[in-house]
DNA sequence: TAAGATAATGGGTAATAGTGGGGAATTTTC
DNA sequence: GAAAATTCCCCACTATTACCCATTATCTTA
């Protein structure tokens, strides 16, 4: 059962113990390829969860920000805002990466956590949290939802 | 936890000793290339905060620098600005670097200071300052932090 | 459905990282 | 040229992290 290196779907539920540290599922675990070296890149994602890049999935951002100028001032915040919330872990033996402290708190994670696959990222939810925001999407936007159906044929 | 050489990301606590030493964090020393010369330069940022070059990444702005110095504007004295205040200096055992008085009144830093990774180089900022600025900062250009997000991010 | 294999979780310990300070060497000042 | 000041290098203590092992749970297959 071989999928695409490095695409991640389907969801799963996994603790987040006292370290901080939780486990990436094995099946994710399976489909990184070599290049990864084992490592994930941890960040603030765009809604109330935390986003877990692929090493060189991350790299392609990075390579972007770096063509960025800092002469300007809006650059720089832009750079300044998502990197500093980015930050590596490599899996260890048992295949769990660390969060660390402000990903914990901005995420609003707890023990329970849910783990879900969205294609070339991982993001790690509270379950009470994604279970508003999906509510609150799908109240909100029906007509995005039609305008996406023009772009894409799932 | 092998990303490019001479990349930084993610923020960290540190503190500023008496002698004007602060640690540059273990990570990112790791990633540093062996032709810096366990170097840094200390230079005056942009923004209130002290920015800190890798050796290597310095000398491109040395280079930006020379090739700008025939043409008047904005860009040459941006960058001869941040030259004039420069200042080398290598870090000890510990993995500390010293940073100059002159330096540390302009940031305004005091015994706790946050270390922020911005790729290509790191920004030594007083708490409560960095707090400001980014508070300020996310009410001046929500537009166009979103343009660049929906470009950059993957 | 039982048994082996794989995966998830929790915790202990050795190694590493961060902090503070002492003293030799060097520079500055009188 | 001596005293004072500063810088640099080193050592020691403490906190944190990463690594390893043990146990429990889950999945797979015969």
């Amino acid at each position: 059962m071989t999928l695409s290196p490095n695409t991640f779907t389907g969801e799963y539920s996994y603790s987040l113990d006292s370290k901080g540290r939780v486990n990436i599922p094995a099946r994710y675990r399976q489909v990184l390829s070599n290049d990864n070296k084992n490592t994930f890149i941890a960040t603030r994602g765009q809604d109330a969860c935390v986003w877990v890049y692929p090493m060189i999935e991350w790299k392609k951002i990075e390579t972007e920000l770096r063509k960025l100028s800092s002469v300007s001032g809006t650059h720089r915040t832009f750079i300044r805002q998502i990197s500093r919330s980015a930050s590596p872990s490599t899996y260890d033996k048992q295949g769990r990466i660390k969060i660390n402290p402000s990903l914990i708190s901005y995420a609003g994670l707890e023990k329970e956590v849910i783990i879900v696959g969205v294609v070339n990222k991982i993001e790690i939810w509270n379950p009470e949290i994604e279970a508003e925001v999906y509510k609150k999407n799908m109240e909100l936007d029906p007509n995005e939802f039609n305008e996406l159906s023009t772009k894409i044929v799932i």
